[in-house]
RNA sequence: GGCCCCAUCGUCUAGUGGUUAGGACAUCAGCCUCUCACGUUGGUAACCCGGGUUCAAGUCCCGGUGGGGUCGCCA
């Protein structure tokens, strides 16, 4: 008996991502690899990264580079594949043609699979001909009973697959558990194209076999190949693996999330796209997972959270819609999280993309980190909101300029100035009472002061609080600024 | 069109026969307040429709409708 051998759901997940570098990594597509690459985190089991460019006129080195980059930065750590290497590798496609070659002829042999010397002009002329009758095309079994005998040799031809006449397969999926397909809805699909190689179907199948996947998590979008790759699987004599089909990510008004029409709603599709626009690698991570997945009503999690408690059983099935507004949120949530020194390290290349060069431990930096948190979602907020804290004199925007600086705030700016030049104390607390006493001996109201000196200080309507700033702008430039300010509002006046 | 799949607030979702149908984003109102945020309090808001099964249905079954996927020598 085979009681020696494990059964798949006993062993340990190998599961993989198989992208196929055709352009960028989708946001899709990263959260298929993540779901995958928890799965795996949480049971100890092996993540695997396969390169699935068997398109050639569409796969792309630069692609394969923009997928590899992406899962870095996403911390989507694989344990087999490129550059990492493995026990059975290569783990790009096109490196294993003589592979796919050996199982189709082997297929062949076993009449389990056929040569068919039918050209791509000919199928396609049939085809044409039955859509103009409004019928439906199948592949007419035109060499499915042919044996060498009939092989025309030299000539090209592709391997076909035998797929049984009648009867149907039924799997349980993880997340939409049984499916069924009726065999005869299914055609006798290519295996080999005549280049000799594979097509996708047959491609996938002998590489999560010969890696020994014991766990397909991949889109709905797949649901429609599981059944044919299972009569695959049957054909090899191979055990047939787990499936787990995600729902699909589609745009806000439901359509397929293509970069284009992402783009004109404003979605971000490509990953890299989050990367560049200050999000926090856990930030997606978090985003992603919630989409399609839930753990009761929490909302917030950490990476370690994620692996701690995700699992297929409470994945949807439902297509979702990208949420913009709340993925920002999201993206805030985390960045509130992360630590001062953490975030300031990672502005910095953000500061710079504004021509600001700053060292990470910079104290200013990391005065003002704190004071930005709340009101940024992203590095690129932190970066905006922080610029003004050093560069020379202020960047001031025209409204608020023109709203505030302005003949009747002269009087304000020039007693803030005297009265904060005798200033010993610059701490946040101290100049919150010496400013408060000035008010008050002053009679006035620090609402007529605040908007005026804000816009001294920053160049606009809207910053952190004033204490704070002029705490972390030090006393110097605030002074500077605040004098420069009068001096423009008394010429504008 | 054939085949497959799906259906809870606008959106992401909790819910596995008995709940005042919960949370989050968004939205509205209030509080906080030097601006903007953050935070906080409260409100509006959902089980697609029709039949069954059952003492009892958002939960099970059937049909309809709507949506998605897929029909390649793409993946």
């Amino acid at each position: 008996m085979s009681s020696s051998r494990l059964r798949p759901s006993m062993s340990k997940p190998r599961v993989r991502f198989a992208p196929s570098p055709t352009g960028y990594l989708h946001i899709g597509g990263a959260r298929t690899a993540l779901f995958n690459w928890l799965w795996a985190r949480k049971l100890g089991g092996t993540f695997i990264l396969r390169i699935e460019d068997t398109d050639q006129a569409r796969s792309t080195d630069e692609s394969v580079q923009i997928i590899l980059d992406g899962m870095r930065w996403l911390g989507l750590d694989y344990d087999e594949g490129p550059g990492v290497g493995g026990p059975h590798g290569p783990y790009y496609q096109m490196q294993r043609l003589a592979l796919y070659r050996e199982f189709a002829d082997k297929l062949v042999a076993e009449g389990k699979a056929y040569r068919c010397y039918a050209t791509k002009e000919e199928l396609d002329r049939l085809r044409k001909e039955a859509e103009a009758k409004k019928q439906q095309f199948f592949y007419p079994h035109l060499w499915r009973d042919k044996g060498p005998a009939d092989w025309v040799e030299g000539a090209p031809y592709v391997v076909r697959f035998k797929t049984p006449l009648s009867g149907e397969t039924v799997f349980d999926d993880m997340v939409f558990g049984p499916i069924r397909a009726p065999h005869d809805t299914i055609q006798d699909f290519v295996l080999l194209r005549s280049d000799g190689v594979p097509l996708y179907n047959f491609g996938a199948v002998i590489d999560d076999y010969t890696m020994g996947v014991n766990l397909v998590g991949r889109g709905s979008d797949h649901i429609i190949n599981t059944v044919p790759q299972i009569l695959l699987y049957q054909a090899l004599g191979a055990e047939v693996p787990r499936f787990a089909h995600l729902p699909m990510m589609l745009t806000p008004d439901g359509k397929k999330m293509s970069k284009r029409v992402a783009d004109q709603q404003g979605i971000d599709v490509p990953v890299d796209n989050y990367r560049s626009k200050g999000w926090l690698p856990d930030a997606v991570l978090n985003y992603i997972a919630r989409f399609g997945w839930a753990s009761g009503d929490q909302e917030y999690f950490t990476r370690a959270e994620l692996i701690e408690k995700f699992d297929w059983a409470h994945c949807g099935n439902k297509d979702g819609r990208y949420d913009k507004k709340k993925a920002w949120w999201v993206s805030g949530q985390h960045l509130r999280a992360t630590a001062d020194a953490a975030l300031a390290a990672a502005v910095v290349p953000f500061l710079a993309a504004r021509g600001v060069t700053v060292a990470a431990d910079d104290a200013r930096l990391l005065g003002a980190i704190p004071l930005v948190k709340p009101r940024a979602e992203t590095l690129v907020d932190v970066a905006d909101q922080t610029v003004y804290f050093f560069t020379d004199g202020v960047d001031f925007d025209e409204k608020a300029a023109a709203k505030f600086l302005v003949a009747e705030s002269v009087g304000a700016l020039e007693g803030l100035v005297e009265v904060l030049s005798e200033a010993s104390d610059w701490s946040v607390e101290g100049l919150h009472h010496r400013v408060e006493a000035w008010l008050a001996a002053s009679g006035r109201e620090i609402k007529q002061v605040a908007q005026p000196a804000r816009v001294a200080l920053t160049g606009r309507a809207a910053s952190p609080g004033l204490f704070e700033v002029m705490s972390v702008l030090g006393k110097e430039v605030s002074l500077d600024r605040l004098r420069a300010a009068a001096r423009k509002a008394s010429v504008t006046a």
